[in-house]
DNA sequence: ACCCTAACTTGTCATTGACAAGATGGCATC
DNA sequence: GATGCCATCTTGTCAATGACAAGTTAGGGT
């Protein structure tokens, strides 16, 4: 038997429900069948997130924060910042999917509200660099394009004809920005 | 008392439901309390369409032949189809969000994919009339930027400076592409 | 040794989605 | 104009869920 603390499950219980909602949405996820994959009571996650908008203000948040470390590490560059936001989507998905649908969670949360202006001021910082025009246009025109595909791919939406590799592609597409 | 046989009850639910869903979500709706707003029995909806996904996915259906009426109106212009696309999913916000999460329908009915290949030939055609280029990457790039514009302004992860009208910062947006 | 509190469990309740079975009434057919 | 048919809608029911209340366990500080 496991320990009756079991120490690690505020943890546990987010990757276990990121993984459950990649396989089958937000929607699909019950805080039962959560507890019941990570071997716990059906009220265990309640304990750590209060309810079910608490867990996902939580995942959402951790998805911020995702989202900045992927932003850093492009580094200022316009193109790469963007393949690095569809590559954030797709390795994780269920963050992502979670992040911008503000009614499943609490979005005025403090810890959300924190991790989510600093992964805003990554974004409008991969824009920084281009020089003229008008930045704010440039810089909603760039989060929209990126934003759009990543959500197109993960929908399933898009024609088989754009290939397995989500970021290759997404490369292409940003390319047509201020080409 | 309305009279037993209803009549008209399969609009007025998808409607009904329609209005709930721009309210609170997808995931937030109940087929009791959609049966309870249009006055009707708890197991009425069922009836109609089966399940929840029964629902969703006659809502979609409904949702792919609007979009095709916006972007017909639009006539091939490639601005006016952008601009559309961000009107349609901001005026139908619903069935906008129903559409592109097919894990809560069926994705696989016959209607369904009529109405969705037909809303995706007119898209399709708002970039054919643009000259030379790689059309694919061109039509991918102006689906991804309008797309996306839409899911953050529904999202409401845009800032407030963007100010209130959505179809005139579209316009500005997309106008970045190809520029 | 003591308690104090965080971590987890058991128990419960209203609500929900899905299904089964019954009631109603318009409509075609004779 | 009586009869039967069947789509439409209702009532009844069941397991599952989210949320909450109350109890149990263990580890750490004093």
């Amino acid at each position: 038997m496991a320990s009756y603390h079991h120490g690690d499950l505020r943890r546990v219980l987010l990757t276990t429900a990121a993984a459950a909602i990649a396989e089958s949405g937000p929607a699909a996820l019950s805080m039962r069948d959560l507890a019941r994959r990570a071997g716990v009571s059906h009220a265990a996650p309640a304990h750590h997130f209060g309810d079910k908008a608490g867990l996902l203000t939580a995942l959402a948040t951790q998805g911020f924060d995702l989202l900045a470390d992927a932003l850093r590490a492009a580094d200022g560059d316009l193109l790469d910042a963007g393949v690095a936001y569809v590559g954030f989507a797709v390795r994780h998905r269920a963050h992502f999917d979670v992040m911008f649908r503000p009614e499943l969670y609490r979005a005025d949360d403090p810890e959300l509200v924190a991790a989510r202006a600093r992964a805003g001021e990554l974004l409008r910082g991969g824009v920084a660099r281009r020089t003229g025009g008008q930045r704010d246009a440039d810089a909603l025109a760039a989060w929209s394009i990126v934003h759009g595909f990543a959500t197109l791919w993960l929908a399933g939406a898009l024609p088989p004809r754009v290939g397995g590799d989500p970021q290759a592609a997404a490369r292409s597409v940003i390319g047509r920005l201020f080409a």
